[in-house]
DNA sequence: CCGCAGCCTCCCCT
DNA sequence: AAGGGGAGGCTGC
C-alpha cells in the first residue's frame, strides 16, 4: 500500500506522545494501532490514517486510493482554536486531582467519531477490556465491512449488520452481546433516521433516545454521545471512573446514575473532558 | 426508586 | 491441572 507523502499539522496541536497516544489507544476508539515504526495507523468510518509526531509536530498521512483533507483530519482530532479555552474552563483551580490529571494528559482531546460505529464498538464494551473490545471490533470489520484498501475494512454499517444472524455474531466470540447488536441492529435498520436525529438533539433528550436500544444503557449511551456525538456534557460513568469518585472524590456508596449527575455538575459543559483526563490518569495508576 | 443474579467469554489466580 | 472469580454493563426480577 502507498502512501501520500507525511504533512505536518504543526507544533502547537498540543499533542505529546503520550497524550496522542491516549487519545487513540486509551479507550475512546478501538480501531488504532501501533505500527511497527512507532506511527498510529486507524480507521474512523471510510476513513484511514497514519499519524506521528516528528520533533513535537502532530504529522499525518493517508493511502493514495483514500485521500482525506486536512480539514478532515483536523475535525477527527478535535484540534481547534477551542481547545485550550475549553481546558481553562475546567474547575482544576479548585480541583486539584483533575488539576493533576490534566498535567499529566496535557493535550488529550474527545474524538470526534461517526456516532453509529461508536455506538457499535461500545456495544460490545461491556466486561470487555480495551484489548478484547478492539478484537471483536476487528473480526467483525474483517468478516462484514468494507474492505477500504487491501487488508483494512470499515466497521459495517447498522443496515450491514442487520443482515447478519445473531449466531454468526456469537461465532466472533460475541457471547450475550450477539443478541443486543442484532436486535438493535434490527431497529436502526427499521429506522435510518435514528442515530442521525439524536445528532442533532440536545444531550438529555438524546441520552434518553439512545437508552430506548436494546443493550444501551447509561454508561454506553454516554460513550456514544461523547465520542461519537460530541457532547461534551456528557460523563460516562465505569467501573474506572466510579473508582476514583469513591477513592478521590470521597463518594463512597454512591450509584453510578448519581455519580454521572454529580460528574456532569461539578465539572459543567465539558464534564466529558474532564472525566477523560481522570479516567487516564487512574488507568495509569 | 433500589438491589441483585445472570449473561458469554476470556484471563488470571489458586 | 482444573476450576473459581471477576472483568471498562445491561436486563429482568
Amino acid at each position: 500500500m502507498t502512501f501520500t507523502p507525511w504533512r505536518s499539522l504543526g507544533k502547537k496541536t498540543g499533542f505529546t506522545e503520550s497524550s496522542l497516544a491516549e487519545t487513540l489507544e486509551g479507550g475512546q476508539s478501538f480501531l488504532w494501532a501501533k505500527t511497527a515504526s512507532g506511527s498510529w495507523l486507524g480507521t474512523w468510518g471510510d476513513n484511514i490514517t497514519e499519524l506521528r509526531i516528528m520533533s513535537g509536530s502532530l504529522e499525518w498521512r493517508t493511502p493514495k486510493q483514500r485521500t482525506l483533507e486536512r480539514k478532515e483530519i483536523l475535525r477527527y482530532l478535535a484540534i481547534d482554536s477551542e481547545y485550550d479555552a475549553i481546558c481553562n474552563s475546567l474547575p482544576w483551580r479548585s480541583d486539584p486531582v483533575l488539576a493533576d490529571a490534566m498535567k499529566r494528559f496535557r493535550g488529550l482531546r474527545i474524538l470526534r467519531q461517526p456516532l453509529s460505529e461508536t455506538l457499535f464498538c461500545f456495544l460490545l464494551s461491556s466486561v470487555k477490556s480495551i484489548p478484547q473490545i478492539k478484537d471483536l471490533c476487528l473480526k467483525t470489520a474483517r468478516e462484514f465491512g468494507e474492505e477500504l484498501v487491501p487488508g483494512i475494512h470499515a466497521i459495517p454499517t447498522w443496515e450491514r449488520l442487520a443482515e447478519v444472524a445473531e449466531q454468526d455474531l456469537r461465532a466472533l466470540k460475541y457471547g450475550y452481546r450477539a443478541k443486543y447488536v442484532a436486535a438493535t441492529a434490527a431497529r436502526l435498520a427499521g429506522e435510518p433516521d435514528f442515530l442521525e436525529n439524536c445528532e442533532t438533539m440536545p444531550y438529555v433528550e438524546a441520552r434518553s433516545k439512545l437508552v430506548e436500544l436494546p443493550g444501551v444503557g447509561s454508561k454506553v449511551a454516554d460513550c456514544a454521545l461523547l465520542f461519537g456525538g460530541a457532547k461534551l456534557e456528557a460523563f460516562p460513568v465505569d467501573t474506572w471512573i466510579a473508582k476514583v469518585m469513591s477513592d478521590r472524590y470521597g463518594m463512597v456508596g454512591w450509584s453510578l446514575d448519581q455519580i454521572a449527575s454529580f460528574g456532569r455538575i461539578h465539572f459543567g459543559p465539558y464534564a466529558g473532558l474532564a472525566q477523560q483526563f481522570l479516567f487516564s490518569a487512574v488507568r495509569a495508576g
